[in-house]
RNA sequence: GGCCCCAUCGUCUAAUGGUUAGGACGUCGGCUUUUCAAGCCGAAAACCGGGGUUCGACUCCCCGUGGGGCUACCA
């Protein structure tokens, strides 16, 4: 167990140079948002992103919390990310690093950047010193090299004044000794990495590959934030999504794989992902979209998976029969109550749909239905279409003018499951009691 | 302002010099029909503009235009 990596076959490799460590080719990446309260869809994408890679190359996935600027991190703030991640099922290798909590290192670092002559201090704040001449060529996947004279970049802030490291100087010496091989993040971050290739370079260090994700945008076509009522992970969840659904959707803002496949499993995405095939133009979050991936999602479950998930959102028991009535029907979790609450809480209250149905003509109709169900046996689907369609043909009517009261008097409104199914989940007494209460509404 | 990134139907995307520019959501129409959905069938809908390069450009290059990001002793 302990050595199974340097397993290899009798008689092999004799003569030739030593094997490379199992991790040289390892994948590292690394998931860096800082605590600013809900996960957002981009940062949801980004953190996908990067696990798809770990996981699709037997890498490494680290989660690294941004919290230097110690107002905005507060534990409230980083369990939310926490919580949104395990909720989409996205893991990580060993327990979450915490960026403030490397403050010593960062702090070493820089006084070596003082004492190499890199870094000066000014005003109290140390800066690294940026060349007037040459450039620094950011490595990007995505994008390819992205070239930044330095004539155009200043020399910038990597502590204050009272000392604390800032953020460019952070991350660089965090992904280093993290030995991140694979920075992936929002293009947001694109002109602050030749800072980080800088500071990484003045510790002589090999800087990372990067692969900088186009931004998702709001329906206005600015980036999406929290201030654009940008769909949080929590709110998706709250809205009744499901995380299957949103990974697929999410997956596939910013990456494509083919002209036929919309819908993936999480075992194809970490199989089929690959950073060659991100695009490089933003995205809009489409909910749209994802209301009817979720609605196919919600399809595909069995009745027991799909019970036990109504269960738990609305926190009521005994759906099953309900659920197996609406599952066509809904597209998110929150779509179920309003359409299947009449059978628990009784008839909703809609007065249109009382008035337009329930008129005297109505009533009277209701009457005839009332009267063949009453002795129906035995009470079920088929034995209801077929009572209900004979007294559709004997009143000679069209089956709405018949089925619509009945609807309207067992659900109070004119939307709901299919009529027979919902007579008999709801029963008979139920079902004529309802009726009766209907008639003598007037 | 400076620097950087980006540009195919309304939206998400496919195409990697030669296609009637494909698919999906949405929209519209039809079928089905007990409502609403779902499902099935069909339709409308795009290469930002201008120059090049090439026998041939959505694809490559340049210039515009448009959009976005960054430009903190925030992350």
């Amino acid at each position: 167990m302990d050595n199974f990596a340097i397993k290899r076959p009798e008689g092999g490799r004799v003569g030739l140079p030593p094997m490379p460590e199992p991790s040289t080719n390892e994948i590292v990446c690394r998931f860096a948002p800082s605590p600013t309260g809900q996960l957002h869809i981009g940062g949801a994408r980004t953190a996908l992103y990067n696990w798809l890679l770990a996981r699709g190359s037997g890498g490494r996935m680290i989660l690294r919390i941004e919290d230097t600027d110690r107002v905005r991190s507060t534990k409230e703030n980083v369990d939310q990310i926490i919580e949104a991640l395990e909720w989409l099922e996205i893991d990580w290798d060993g327990d979450p690093l915490s960026q403030a909590g490397h403050q010593s290192r960062h702090l070493e670092v820089i006084q070596q950047l003082k004492q190499s002559g890199h870094a000066y201090e000014h005003e109290g704040a140390t800066r690294l010193r940026v060349p007037e001449d040459g450039e620094t060529v950011v490595r990007d996947l995505i994008r390819g090299d992205v070239t930044f004279k330095h004539e155009a970049i200043d020399d910038f802030t990597i502590a204050r004044s009272d000392g604390s490291p800032l953020y460019n100087l952070a991350v660089a010496v965090d992904d280093l000794d993290s030995g991140v091989t694979h920075v992936v993040r929002g293009e947001d971050h694109l002109s602050n990495t030749p800072r980080q290739v800088m500071i990484l370079k003045a510790l002589e260090q090999e800087p990372p590959v990067y692969g900088h994700l186009p931004l998702l945008h709001g329906p206005d076509g600015k980036k999406l934030s929290k201030r654009h009522g940008a769909a949080s992970v929590q709110e998706l969840r709250d809205a009744g999504f499901l995380p299957q659904a949103v990974r697929n959707y999410t997956a596939l803002l910013g990456w494509g794989y083919d002209d036929k496949q919309t819908f993936f499993s999480t075992d194809e995405l970490v199989k089929l992902f690959s950073l060659d095939r991100v695009g490089r133009s933003a995205a809009v979050f489409d909910e749209q979209k994802l209301r009817w991936m979720n609605g196919t999602y919600l399809r595909e479950m069995d009745p027991g998976q799909l019970t036990v998930a109504l269960e738990a959102f609305t926190g009521r028991d005994g759906l099953a029969g309900a659920a197996g009535l609406c599952r066509e029907k809904i597209q998110t979790l929150a779509d179920f109550w309003p359409l299947a609450g009449f059978f628990f809480d009784g008839p909703a209250e809609d007065a249109k749909a009382h008035a337009k149905f329930l008129d005297e003509e109505g009533r009277a109709r209701l009457g005839e239905a009332r009267d063949a169900l009453a002795t129906l046996e035995p009470f079920t689907d088929e034995s209801i279409e077929n009572a209900l369609r004979e007294v559709v043909e004997r009143l000679d009517v069209k089956p709405k003018q018949l089925f619509q009261p009945v609807r309207v008097a067992i659900s109070g409104t004119t939307i709901s499951p299919g009529i027979f199914e919902s007579l008999a989940l709801l029963g008979r007494e139920e079902s004529l009691s309802r009726i009766d209460k209907a008639i003598s509404a007037a």
